[in-house]
DNA sequence: ATGCTTGCAAACAGTTTGCATCTAA
DNA sequence: TTAGATGCAAACTGTTTGCAAGCAT
């Protein structure tokens, strides 16, 4: 017996895998710029297109998460969830070090009568390196 | 003796009372579009860049906050920090009913060597409404 | 072969900015 | 009087999309 519904299959494209790849290779949590240019680097003729497609596509897939940050999503690879730094001055984004809080999800869908599906903390702040360009710059 | 920083003034112009006012007058998190629009509403010779421009201000003045939401920032009186939740679906957005972890953002602090000023936490689900649709619509 | 994927370029949405003019203080 | 604020339109940034060609399965 078939499924009604059509599958959707996706394709191991070399593409998908060199934007998947740059997403790996990374610690820090690249725009999707900083993916275009590590996968053009590899090879130059993929198109800006193609990863913003493949980003989406690898969110959907749940294998990356996208990190809504001043200027632009910022990606990381999806090894669980956890909160975010974003630093005010220069952008630059770390992971936090607090657990991901299961609870309040269900504390908020019962408040809310949303089905709730994740939450994302993203802290702000400043970061040691712009903490000490303020500070000479101060008064 | 006079401070050696030139004080900025700020002036209290009609457009800007008028976007406050707008805020003001909203409970759900309207976008930059939605206040245009109530500003317009009162005075149609205001330009859109002066509403982007006063809500810009206004959120430097911490007098109300913007949320990161798919689709465009969502605008919101500030009263206290609290938590958001956004529907996936059709992007509305309403309050959380979780309080504020002010202690986390210590935590964040000596974690990373940040200065937190503070976090914003976006919880992200389904809303009724849309729980709904989708039901009928299901298989 | 089939149809998902790509590359290109053009379109888009949301937001910002240059500049002459206006106006609050 | 004067520096901040405005209105307009053009510029910008990040992202998406239409379409013909390409390639994984």
């Amino acid at each position: 017996m078939r499924r009604s519904s059509v599958a959707i299959q996706r394709r191991n494209t070399r593409q998908r895998t060199l934007v998947l790849e740059a997403v790996r290779n990374r610690r820090d949590h690249p725009t999707a710029e900083d993916i275009y240019l590590d996968v053009r680097a590899h090879d130059d003729r993929v198109s800006r297109a193609t990863v913003y497609r493949n980003l989406r596509f690898l969110e959907g897939e749940h294998a990356i998460t996208c990190v809504k940050a001043p200027g632009g999503d910022r990606f990381d690879l999806r090894l669980d969830d956890h909160a975010h730094v974003v630093c005010t001055e220069c952008g630059a984004v770390v992971d936090a070090t607090v657990p991901y809080d299961r609870d309040a999800d269900d504390a908020v869908a019962t408040g809310t009568g949303y089905a709730i599906t994740t939450h994302r903390t993203i802290f702000e702040g400043i970061c040691p390196a712009c903490q000490q360009k303020l500070a000479n710059t101060a008064n």
